[in-house]
DNA sequence: GCTAAATTTGCAAACGTTTGCAAATTTAGC
DNA sequence: GCTAAATTTGCAAACGTTTGCAAATTTAGC
């Protein structure tokens, strides 16, 4: 049996109302009696019932997030700065996985619902993945992904200026046929890449070195084979703008095996920076915005949205920035 | 407003009693009546309320899990495994980041309490961590850490054994100077890793080739001169056991600024297969428990426990395997 | 169609809090 | 020490459920 404000009421013979407000601060007056109370409150080991709580004041601490795969780099360190941002701000964060799955994106939401968090934070599955989030009656915030559905907030990179930022970064080091790999399984995010890679070719006069590819699936092997493909055509590609880190790790063993030297035969820029990216065995040159801030907005939206449920649709671009390493 | 069993009661004419039992599948005989509450229950668009279900039943479906950090691929990793298992049971998992702090190890504890979890999963900051964990009146088990305090259940492989293993799989291939490297803060997986292969390396009259390093920390590139400073000792190590994958990233990084070649100059054995481990540009041979039995079994014990509560505190052993690749 | 057994029903209380209200107490100012 | 203002107090209701109990209803078996 754990212990009640009943308990402290009893122990301190005043009314178990008092002790509630004493134990939230709502008495202003310093004096023997409340210090009294917030001792007795220590003493017996007191920690408030937050579910009984929450049933009376509907407030909830604990944010929603769904994300396709914790196990993914790229989604747990988006993951751990949204929740040292929301844990700083004296929220939870409740994780559920996907696995990519738009079904299970939809029975998350559910379970999330049913728990009553403040609001969800999502980095979706897919485009069609805002289907699964119309009318909800909590703050919503796509994160990583734009959407067209005018009710989701959301923050995300310009993905269309970093990738041309990338492409003529690369034109400038002076690669003259390139190529774009991306997923068979498209978003917003991969399409916007593309976008803008084509459009930096074109502005440069290069449109027609402009090659577009598709990886299997973003695992591992998933752009091997792609990628010793396109380096047997001719001209044979000399950079490449893979989608995420992730692919590049596949993308880059498959330039190895064809021969050719990463950052010297064929340079490769890809996003995300993961972790890993950094080691020296792989040291990828990647762009990515800053994870704290994604994670920082993203949870700001949702406060927001809670504070003003009417308020406007707010869309954050954030920057991002190129670090620059050994392979490109 | 969301709609509440009263709405429904209301709409159906029966008690708001008759509407909870008949959702909760209480009344067992099939009939019209259950199957039109049923029906505007769903037409309603009702959702249980799990908080004030909370309130009475006092079951909890949600789990504690506190780590590290998420954003490490070996807790993230595992926690997948946690949330997959735990899911498919109808558990949500909650979880806290202590950032290798025990104060905060203590602060997510009380929270997760304050939620009433059904039980929480800790993968613990340091050897000190039990002290944290005495007197809970919520089911309790370690994961990857065993303990000497008799009421932690705990769930890890045999590390003593495994690395034994290694070791003569080194020796096996030839290796005859042998180091372990470890990290400076040490706690129960890394002294019985290190005891591990100071036995094996005895049982092989190889104690005097034994060699013992601390690097300064997990991350890059913690490991990096600590392992260039062994590899100028004559004789030279030629075989390494390391802590773990991460720490391996930047012995090999060291490894190789010394002009050697990992996997045939000195080859490296650690711990976690990692994900990326597996990426050839990594390729590590790599030791680690299955992390599905990880997670499936730390959440039996939670839910062991819940049932008897004063049952023997249980340990459980995983059996591990070595995963090899080209380092090794 | 009767009886006994099985099931369902509604009432009321409970879970552990917060909070509006009116009454009681304390404080500040003189 | 009085008065007015400010603060605190306890009561009772509420949040949305579940559940024990006794009464009511339905079912099964004949």
């Amino acid at each position: 049996m754990s212990v009640t404000i009943k308990d402290i009421a009893k122990v301190c013979d005043v009314s178990y109302s008092t002790v509630s407000r004493v134990l939230n601060g709502k008495n202003v007056r310093q004096n023997a009696k409340n210090d009294w109370i917030l001792a007795t409150a220590k003493a017996l080991g007191y920690k408030p019932h937050n579910i009984a709580r929450q049933l009376v004041t509907k407030e909830s601490d604990t944010i929603g997030m769904i994300i396709p795969d914790v196990s993914n780099s790229h989604y747990s360190e988006i993951t751990k700065s949204v929740q040292d941002y929301a844990n700083w701000l004296g929220y939870q964060v409740l994780i559920s996985n996907t696995d990519w799955d738009l079904v299970k994106e939809s029975t998350a939401r559910d379970s999330l619902l049913t728990k009553n968090v403040a609001g969800i934070i999502v980095m979706p599955v897919c485009d069609r993945s805002h289907l699964i989030f119309r009318s909800l009656d909590v703050p919503l915030v796509f994160l990583g992904t734009r959407t067209e559905e005018k009710h989701i907030d959301y923050v995300v990179m310009d993905n269309i200026q970093a990738t041309m930022d990338a492409t003529e970064y690369l034109i400038g080091r002076g690669c003259r046929t390139l190529a774009y790999i991306g997923r068979k399984i498209s978003n917003y995010s991969s399409r916007d890449r593309m976008e803008g890679f084509l459009r930096a070719m074109k502005e440069h006069g290069l449109s027609r070195e402009a090659i577009v590819a598709s990886a299997d699936s973003l695992e591992f092997p998933g752009g091997y084979a792609e990628t010793k493909r396109l380096l047997t055509q001719v001209p044979r590609p000399d950079g490449l703008i893979v989608f995420n880190d992730q692919l590049a790790f596949s993308v880059m063993a498959g330039i190895i095996s064809c021969g050719y030297a990463v950052g010297r035969d064929v340079l490769v820029v890809s996003f995300d920076d993961l972790q890993i990216s950094a080691l020296p065995q792989i040291s990828l040159t990647t762009i990515t915005p800053s994870k704290e801030e994604l994670g920082r907005v993203a949870v700001d939206l949702i406060l927001r949205r809670q504070k003003e449920p009417e308020a406007e649709r707010k869309a954050v671009i954030v920057s991002s920035k190129m670090v620059k390493r050994a392979t490109g």
